[in-house]
DNA sequence: TAGATTGTTAATCGATTAACAATC
DNA sequence: TAGATTGTTAATCGATTAACAATC
């Protein structure tokens, strides 16, 4: 990988699909593919994909294109899905144990070890396999555990207080569904999932094609 | 508005954010903000902030800023906010449930009226008073009520072929939180909330952290 | 009126696309 | 070797920021 370099946040999002499509055709058996090609599959123009991918390093071969099945594991590297990641999860509401059963079903290296919650007819049960514990009890558990990541499926009101206390116990990162912007020491990762914006930007698109009529 | 001029992408994922801060500000009695003011709350620069709103037409008065209540008001309605929509859910799951949770009580203007799902233990159950019915029985629904938007929590196997049907009974846009790419027709719109994806950026930028130490 | 702040034009910056030499 | 396709530099495009005249 290119030392020093720093990736334009465009290209990190991008990624992921690119992962996402060299594992489709993996599972259909697809050696390699030029950028041409992958181009066309993925909708982004074969001079982005080079670009793309020669911020970290040369994995392509001249006259040959990618192998796809080493793509696929240097993009994976890349992102840091070779490690294993321990999670908490803030409030067991709906949302919460959605993404609890998402996250145990369908990501494997990642797995959610405490549901904390302040509802004390919640705590002590279970969702998915995963203990429901009281929430004060959540700074030792991610001290203890090292906790590398907490996701915030709490209200609004309680996110940032939740965001500060996972800071303080030591996680990397935060995984927001809280429609609010945190405040977070600049060595804390934050990413956010606001599907109230995303269902706005949704609608915008809507009233503009029926305008367009 | 100013007509016939194409908004940006970016712009229009900002609106979202403009309207929540709004709503804040006049939550907390806030009656005008300058464009300076703004920057500070929101982290955008003040020439960003009025180039945004600019697109759309002068929401501010020289000398004196802009009016919160007035803006808040102009930035939903350019979202198509003060209108209803009807919505339909399909795949009965837990996201399904939360996503059903999530509209029914925190977003008014938005009602989904039917989740339809293929397991027949399901059908004929409600999920917050919202009846889950037959898959098969969609298309009629969607016609006869007139639905705006599908929202897509099924698996990616089935994603495409519940996008055709959605696209094929008149809906004008899909919220898709299958981990796939829907080909769809020009006139639908379409927002992915691509849940891994998320989590994989922030697993990158945990990472970068780390070797930034 | 004087001061403040917008609306808008111009300058800058960054990201995407095009072109092509390097090379498998 | 000839053909194909990358890696990379240069050109273009679009979005952000700066500057300032208009005006409340």
């Amino acid at each position: 990988m290119k030392k020093g370099a720093k990736i334009s946040n465009a290209v990190i999002r991008r990624l992921p699909r690119y992962r996402r499509y060299l594992g489709e055709l993996q599972k259909k058996g697809v050696d390699k593919i030029s950028s041409n090609e992958f181009s066309k599959l993925i909708g982004y123009t074969a001079s982005q994909i080079r670009q793309d991918l020669n911020n970290f390093g040369g994995f392509g071969q001249q006259g040959y294109g990618y192998n796809v099945k080493d793509l696929h594991s240097e993009i994976s590297g890349i992102l840091g899905l070779k490690n294993k990641y321990r999670l908490v999860l803030v409030g067991a509401g709906n949302l919460g144990h959605a993404i609890t059963n998402y996250i145990g079903n369908y990501r494997s290296g990642f797995a959610v070890e405490g549901i904390f919650e302040v509802n004390p007819e919640m705590i002590g049960q279970t969702l998915d396999g995963v203990p429901i514990l009281d929430y004060d009890s959540m700074v030792e558990f991610i001290e203890t555990r090292k906790t590398d990541i907490g996701i915030i499926c709490t209200g609004k009101e309680s996110a940032q207080e939740v965001a500060d206390k996972l800071c303080f116990a030591g996680v990397k990162g935060i995984w927001n569904f809280a429609p609010v912007d945190l405040e977070l020491p600049g060595h804390v990762a934050v990413e956010n999932v606001h599907l109230s914006d995303s269902l706005y930007s949704l609608v915008y698109h809507i009233n503009k094609m029926d305008s367009n009529k």
